[in-house]
DNA sequence: GAGTGGTCTAGACCACCCA
DNA sequence: GGGTGGTCTAGACCACTCG
């Protein structure tokens, strides 16, 4: 990558220089490389910081580099592909279930949550936080909303902490799962989130929305949160395909 | 909304500025209102133009706001829920599919695409083009990857354009499936995708591949984008939820 | 042609990491 | 303390839409 200057197009300069930096990331550097600092790369471009940055930006976006305050910009590895549906359906804190809990507080959950768990504004809730690691890196967080009625035999429950969120898993598995839908959106990542996914508040992320389905009602209700730069949802059998992103552009 | 002086805070400028107009949004617009235009917008707030473009890009990364270069920035509308996974699996173009055939070229996938479907590189195969409307508006569109060994009959086709998508896809159906599976990512539009979609280049889309095993090898492979602020990808039954972005902040 | 959002510049300062 | 990316400014010009 010497010090190109970039021929004038009718092409956004971000956009042409997008392309070359992708380019330059195929032939030229391997995962986990750093590439040199943003004021050089302008410089080298002759472009102002600002519209470097914007090529970054998407290529951060698209999970091709990964940069970090204070330390610099590298090349990121593959995305990883986590699994979020399993063919058969089943509850939170089963078996083989990627999650870690790490708490559970009661709280009032927002309206919407409220909504779809039946409960009346402002009734609060259990809420279990968990965590979930994939690559010695956590990729994603979730809370998981329980409603008093679906674990009517914990209402005096004196456990903190994690033990206190398996304690509610372990309870909402007496149930029979009736069924789950889900849908997936992208959203900006909350202060809290961000802290957690080791990212900044905006980061994008890809929000996974789970209502768990038993005694004719919702019985739970996840709000799962991934990074969106690292991360592949997958929802078949076979987690390790990659298709997307690839070196060469596509033909026609 | 009147001339609100942001008063200083430890917190970036346009994270505040973000939620102090996401609150403005939920309390005094209106789904389709204009709102004022950038220039007026960072006066009144007293920012720079950049700052408050910074925000505004968020909220329409979380889908609150639309921009249309010439024309204003509005409100959005809550994102509509699209559904990809039916629970029973099925070919693309059975019944009730949500796609429409646009046309369809012979010409050589990018690598990732060929490998997965154990086709040599640079080997050419049906690409059907397929878009897709919810309320009125197109949502996605699909490239959808057929290799010649799932469809032998159809070499000598001579049919063109939306017919010769149709045959292809009829052909398909003559094959059992057997299975399929799938993935989301975030990316950003392709020039073409973006043109097709309405949005600029590098716009923020959901990329769903799916992959279609029949007699025991991949039969075609569906690369679909969607409109990332527009849309909420549902997986379930019940496609008429709305959980996320909602008015209230999440309680603790 | 007037008004909108989109691109771009050349600077400044800040928050963070690490030697 | 020196280097990194993150935020912010005050301007300019461009591309598009619409009356």
């Amino acid at each position: 990558m010497g010090t190109t200057q970039l021929e004038p197009v009718p092409e956004p300069k971000y956009w042409h220089l997008k392309t070359v930096l992708s380019e330059a990331l195929d032939s030229e550097f391997s995962v986990g490389e750093i590439l040199p600092n943003e004021r050089d790369l302008a410089a080298r471009f002759g472009v102002a910081r600002a519209t470097l940055r914007q090529a970054l930006e998407q290529l951060e976006l698209e999970g091709r580099l990964q940069r970090r305050r204070g330390v610099g910009t590298t090349v990121a590895p593959p995305r990883v592909g986590v699994a979020v549906g399993s063919p058969q359906h089943s509850w939170p804190g089963s078996a083989d279930d990627a999650w870690q809990p790490v708490d559970c507080v009661r709280s009032a959950p927002p309206a919407a949550v409220a909504a779809a768990l039946e409960t009346a504004a402002g009734e609060p809730v259990h809420v279990v936080r968990r965590s979930r690691m994939s690559g010695g890196q956590r990729v994603a967080t979730e809370l998981l909303h329980v409603p008093d009625a679906a674990v009517p035999d914990l209402t005096a429950i004196d456990a903190a902490g994690a033990a206190r969120a398996r304690a509610v898993l372990r309870e909402l598995q007496r149930l029979e799962l009736e069924g789950q839908d889900r849908a997936v959106e992208l959203g900006s990542a909350r202060a809290d989130d961000a802290k957690d996914l080791d990212r900044l508040p905006g980061a994008p992320v890809l929000v996974v929305t789970t209502r768990f389905f038993a005694e004719g009602r919702t019985a739970a209700l996840s709000v799962a949160t991934y990074r969106a730069d690292t991360c592949r949802l997958t929802f078949g059998d076979s987690p390790d395909v990659e298709i997307h992103h690839d070196p060469e552009r596509r033909a026609s």
